[in-house]
DNA sequence: TCTGGGGTCCTAGGACCC
DNA sequence: TCTGGGGTCCTAGGACCC
């Protein structure tokens, strides 16, 4: 009988920013350390045991743990240790998904001749990032990405977890439903109110009852995992979908600060959007107001941009349609973000379709040789659509 | 406990098209 | 005169994650 093996592993480093902190500073080792300042970004292992948590407030972290060390962010150095941390992830395998900065997926299944069982090569994995970076990482291995997260959720901190095949339900129903991805703090309260509080409780519910207490997407989502039921493989190449930047600040009165702060946010993600070399077309400005409401307005362009000008012109259009909403409640937070991403050297045309396909893509050739030269083209993609045809073309 | 900065995905309604 | 179903795109809000 074939029988599916535990090969996939999630890596996650320890309280990433204070552990950074920890290691470039030998005082600050052993000493509970928290990164941030109005709010908690990161908070050392010394400071969780005392109660202290990710985004808690400062004044009530240090009310929990006096004794703490408060060091500023230095957003340089963490993502500089995540570069070498993803490193040393690609030296093992080169199908490795990155999540986030401080976590990655990565599916050892092919390594087994060359390299060994997967919680072997978890073991060496902690170790090479322990001596060629300095952070301490917690690895699960498990048969599906779920439940390899699930595992060093479990095995935090510096830690290892191997959840065996045969052993899967009895690992995963004991546990709370807020280990699930996807249960936070009202998916959690509307469980409660049913009376399910453990992932087991949840897998003797039908799916249908599921769905209609917590939303199509949610019920079925909770019901697989409930079920152990997680098919996705480790995808590689995910790329960014939306690229934004914001700015909260006490009070952001007068016109002229609004339109200051979104200058220097628009600047910053347009910049960002051209070195990374895409083009959005969804404008967002995002607003948050003195008593914590919020509110989003949003524009989508004809035409992809990462231009400064393009971009600011339709946050402005969108600031001055909210004008009314923000004189009315104090802005506490501006932020702005670029959806719909595309890659910059891609374009869209659409042709008339009359005198068939090969017509159609005589006249996207000349277009494309008009524009970029013959030299340019190395794929392109061509996407039916009705009465028009649309043919992106990814050029190198 | 008065709350940062960066993201993802889902839902729901309306406009518009065939 | 009244009535359809299916699909896509856009906007706004919300939950969740690190």
């Amino acid at each position: 009988m074939f029988v599916m093996s535990a090969t996939i592993l999630h890596a996650d480093l320890d309280a990433f920013y204070a552990s950074v902190e920890q290691r470039d500073d030998p005082k600050l080792r052993g000493r509970p350390v928290i990164v941030g300042g109005g709010v908690v970004l990161a908070a050392s292992y010394e400071a969780k045991r005392r109660g202290v948590v990710t985004a808690m407030g400062g004044a009530r972290a240090l009310q929990l743990c006096p004794e703490a060390i408060v060091v500023p962010p230095r957003m340089s150095a963490y993502s500089q240790a995540s570069k070498e941390v993803f490193e040393v992830f690609r030296n093992t395998t080169p199908l490795v998904e990155g999540l986030s900065i401080d976590e990655a997926f990565l599916d050892v299944g092919g390594l087994r001749k060359i390299a060994g069982e997967p919680v072997d090569i978890a073991r060496k994995l902690r170790q090479d990032v322990k001596a060629k970076v300095g952070l301490p990482i917690t690895v699960g291995v498990a048969r599906t990405k779920f439940l390899a997260k699930v595992a060093s959720g479990v095995a935090k901190p510096d830690g290892l977890l191997l959840v065996p095949p045969d052993r899967e339900l009895a690992f995963l129903h004991p546990l709370a439903v807020e280990r699930l991805w996807g249960v936070g703090k009202v998916t959690a309260a509307k469980l409660r109110d049913h009376g399910i509080t453990k992932v087991g409780d949840l897998a003797d519910l039908p799916q249908s009852m599921l769905v209609s207490m917590l939303g199509r997407a949610l019920g079925r989502h909770l019901h697989a995992l409930a079920h152990n039921y997680d098919p996705r493989p480790v995808h590689v190449g995910r790329r960014r979908r939306s690229m934004g930047a914001q700015r909260a600040s006490r009070a952001l009165a007068t016109p002229e600060e609004i339109d200051a702060t979104v200058v220097a946010l628009v600047d910053r993600v347009t910049r960002r959007l051209r070195s990374a070399g895409r083009v959005g077309r969804t404008v967002v400005l995002r607003m948050r107001f003195s008593d914590f409401t919020r509110a989003t307005r949003s524009h989508t362009l004809a035409q992809p941009t990462s231009s400064t000008d393009e971009v600011l012109t339709a946050l402005r259009v969108l600031v001055t349609k909210t004008m009314p909403l923000i004189d009315s409640a104090g802005l506490t937070l501006i932020g702005i973000s670029v959806g719909n991403l595309d890659n910059a050297d891609s374009v869209q045309l659409t042709l008339p379709f009359d005198e068939g396909i090969g017509s159609a893509l005589d006249t996207v050739l000349d277009n494309v040789h008009d524009k970029f030269g013959s030299a340019a083209v190395t794929r392109a993609v061509l996407l039916g659509r009705d009465p028009g045809i649309s043919v992106p073309l990814l050029l190198e």
